[in-house]
DNA sequence: TTGAAAATTGGAATTATTCTAATTTAGTAA
DNA sequence: TTACTAAATTAGAATAATTCCAATTTTCAA
């Protein structure tokens, strides 16, 4: 049972929304709370079987809306390994992604401030990054869960 | 027209296919060419078109194969931005992609000695990574071609 | 030279994602 | 409240990169 929205989080997802002219819907709403709830970096399809489960009127054309609005709003990061499908993370601190090449699971890693910043400097002049994304693969000791 | 491949290169394929235990056919021989002659990050389309130049019985089921070969034997790199199609990259030493957010090119950036050694010292313990992929996406300022 | 395994080929199939057009809803203004 | 309008949702069709398939061709070792 997914629990809803904390507060904090439905105040940053009405705050976000408004920044980009955007509404407030049931569906963003409960998208953002899947996200949030399990942070397991679930796939499109993935989000859409677990919202299904407390509001079974969401489409799957849907979750793809409310995923790209999220992503959109700085709420969620899109996680791309290779040509899988793209999976979804709502957590908001500078980190990477490491995947394990038997279980395809991935990992939040966190990245030592400063870090993004001397990733920053190792551009030639005239190069202006925007967004820096650091991929791990390789293999994680096996682990609960 | 694309010259055929430098004595190395051919040497290198050779070796890396005999290491792989992989024959060495005209069309691998060829789409390594094509992808050492123009270094721009083609996707397999591209290589595609390119390889039919001088090629043009070769397949593009074929053109797949062969990439995926020579990615296999670690002669090439594969390099994907979000869903963009795979593109593909001769450049074996180390070095991290840019894409320009304007004109989708990519280019390839110089690392520093030890910045992947410092990178994968980032992972906590239980981690290994086997591949490190770092990617920039922004604005390059504008270059001739 | 020959035979078997590997590679190539054209076209069909797959699949994550996007598009479309119709319906519903959120948010505002009266 | 009500009514309106733009935005969002929806189901299903469409798209596009890639993979699969079964038939043919090629490589290479014996």
């Amino acid at each position: 049972m997914v629990k809803s929205l904390p507060v904090e989080a439905k105040e940053a997802l009405d705050k976000a929304l408004i920044e980009h002219g955007l509404r407030s819907t049931r569906q963003r709403e409960h998208v953002f709370s899947v996200l949030l709830h399990k942070r397991d970096h679930p796939t499109a399809d993935e989000v859409y079987a677990r919202s299904r489960r407390e509001m079974d009127s969401i489409s799957l054309a849907t979750v793809y809306n409310c995923l790209e609005t999220l992503v959109g709003c700085g709420l969620v990061r899109a996680v791309n390994y290779e040509r899988e499908p793209t999976r979804y993370c709502p957590n908001l601190h500078e980190h990477a992604h490491f995947q394990d090449r038997q279980t395809g699971r991935v990992y939040d890693v966190d990245l030592p401030p400063d870090l993004m910043k001397k990733l920053r400097a190792v551009l030639p002049d005239g190069y202006h990054a925007e967004s820096i994304e650091l991929y791990f693969h390789g293999k994680a000791e096996a682990e609960n869960s």
